[in-house]
DNA sequence: CTGTCTGTTATAGTATATATAGAACAAACG
DNA sequence: CGTTTGTTCTATATATACTATAACAGACAG
């Protein structure tokens, strides 16, 4: 199953599909064009209700992942774009790490190793 | 001031209490062994309630950010280890960086420019 | 000892966020 | 027409966040 989640978490359920879909993206097991269950069919095969699912596609969409028909459903956007938004959110995330990693020592080859064992490890995967 | 507070925002206040500290220290305005106002105080300087303090204080301790004393008040710990739970922590966000990154076609080289660079900026803001 | 300050815990109330549930809508297609 | 799509609306139960008041044990100054 491409969507794993973690109900005892405390990490919100419609986060955890949205950070799903992407990481099958990531990892090719979702491709650009490629259609996805209905809300109300991806909700009963992971047992949650229609509502949880339709804001995880509404995150998706929002940050350009999803391209959603009123008819034929949703499916992954033909073209994704590396845009200025997308950017922000990865240095966001980049921030936090490195903050972390700083105020505890980390020398900057350490951290750049990390990081490259982290991207390298998608690129296994694909 | 060293804690900065975004009230509109989502993310908690006792989060955004514990993040700035730790990124007044990777920014080298505090340093191991220096002293944090009491949770009251900072609470009364801050606008906040005592409590939400409390919880950001016990945040800070369980990440080993914090050497508190039940006396003396909060520290900064003596000695910043890193150890392999804030090597988890660190990892954790680099990995969601990747995979936006990965899965929007960022090259590796540039991933890796870009973690080079959040890195840099905290060095010239020591 | 008295008084004060420290972190910490307990309890309670309020506001917001999350998840569920049922119903309905407009659009697209056979 | 009938079905399925995403989407919106209302409602409810639960969890979390924040505030508020109070109290406790430990440590230090007077």
């Amino acid at each position: 199953m491409i969507i794993t989640l973690d109900l005892a978490g405390d990490v919100p359920i419609y986060q955890q599909i949205r950070d799903s879909v992407v990481a099958a993206i990531a990892q090719g097991k979702l491709r650009e064009g490629d259609p996805l269950p209905s809300v109300r069919q991806l909700a009963v095969d992971i047992g949650v209700n229609m509502h949880t699912v339709n804001k995880a596609y509404a995150l998706l969409k929002a940050d350009g992942y999803l391209s959603i028909d009123r008819r034929s459903g949703a499916r992954i956007s033909e073209r994704l774009l590396l845009d200025d938004a997308v950017r922000a959110r990865i240095f966001e995330n980049l921030n936090a790490a490195a903050i972390e990693a700083y105020s505890r020592g980390m020398t900057e080859s350490e951290f750049l190793t990390l990081c490259e064992s982290a991207f390298d490890q998608l690129k296994e995967e694909a």
